[in-house]
DNA sequence: CTGCAGGTATTAACAATGTTAAATCACGAA
DNA sequence: TTCGTGATTTAACATTGTTAATACCTGCAG
């Protein structure tokens, strides 16, 4: 029981919120998702062996970090949005900025998000997919208001917002990989976002109904 | 001199390629990109401190395998080229679809291209970038043909590409990474994205030489 | 034929890691 | 106090990346 949030008793360091916090901070410090599960438990002053009373192994421990890394994330694209004007097609590019200045900034949260967190079919993490969903749902609705607005009233929503993800999702890891920060800054990567997301908002896709999409 | 292809004496089983072909191997069966140079000394039959003749560290060793990746992809991406009709905005679907294509059906390449091998700015694998240049200079030109063809004469063909490219990449690791496989089948993601790419082909992105890029 | 030099590979070892089983500790309930 | 149970540590194991020292050729000089 010690998993839940009130026990009977509560143990006033809550070491499991520690571990999170620790990892947190190596994965910040090195700048990089690769962490010691050893290193963590140093740096929270525990035994070698004491995360495993409180995570399977070390995926689920990196698991807790990335949900509080799409935490964070949903909180900055919340905060971009209310700082955005009122136009759908601004709004959404917005989002897609702070998306990419999000990966850009904080490396290791976004790097521990997408990798041994969401992987693998066969254990999946029920809480880091509920918040990555929020994510997602934030960007379908933009998306569908911005391409309401352009005239498109697609019921295909989910795809076009998948596209826009990928856009987003893409600029960001070829510039954490390599290739895209030799290319250009992440100030020019802004601005290529924000107009890619608009163009494909005003677009015609393909239709879900109909599997050869003329266009 | 053992990194030359002709040595004053050629050795049979040439222990280098090997040991690439190993690896290669390992990452196929599991998958994956995270493989044991351990294992791939014993799958080359070798003794387990071998590889480290050929290669400074694991490292230069998977950097090796990305560049068979690197060529595998140039040669899919060649022969849809070929395959594909003569308009530009086509064509330069065919680039994007079988970028995806590669990344869904030879994952354990395309992880390890863009995982250990391009990485950090420290030390580089000249190599990799080699042969990854050469793929994004294929896909340069056809999206400036796609974009001519569009009317967009625009002496930003780099940055309209590094969309499109971030678009393809984005959809391969949404798929890999897991929220776009539960979302949409690769067939679809080719559809998604063959509609995507043409729609970045025909729009006003933000030009180098205007930072506030309207549009 | 002998021996030696150099490229090639092996052996052995080290530190670090993920993980597990057993032992220990702390502390409230009976 | 004693017991029991949640929480943590200790100790150990297998595996990994890596390196230094050593052995194995094989061709050539003498």
């Amino acid at each position: 029981m010690a998993t839940g949030i009130s026990g009977s008793t509560i143990h006033p360091p809550d070491l499991r919120q520690a571990l999170v916090a620790a990892a947190a901070e190596l994965a910040a410090e090195s700048g990089s998702a690769e962490i010691s599960l050893r290193a963590v438990a140093r740096r929270a002053g525990v035994s070698e062996a004491a995360p495993y009373y409180y995570f399977a192994d070390k995926a689920a421990l990196l698991a807790a970090v990335a949900v509080e890394g799409f935490a964070r994330l949903d909180q900055a694209q919340a905060a971009a949005m209310a700082a955005a004007g009122p136009h759908p097609g601004q709004r959404l590019a917005a989002l897609g900025v702070a998306y990419l200045r999000f990966a850009v900034e904080q490396p290791h949260y976004f790097g521990l998000m997408f990798r041994a967190a969401v992987q693998r079919p066969a254990d999946r993490y029920p809480d880091v997919e509920a918040v990555a969903g929020r994510v997602f749902d934030r960007l379908v609705e933009a998306t569908r208001a911005a391409r309401q607005a352009a005239g498109h009233d697609d019921a295909d929503a989910d795809g076009a917002a998948l596209v826009a993800w990928a856009a987003m999702h893409g600029l960001a890891r070829l510039w954490l990989d390599g290739p895209a920060s030799r290319e250009a800054s992440p100030r020019r990567l802004e601005q290529l976002l924000a107009g890619a997301v608009q163009a494909l908002a005003g677009v015609a896709l393909a239709e879900p109904d109909n599997p050869d999409g003329a266009l």
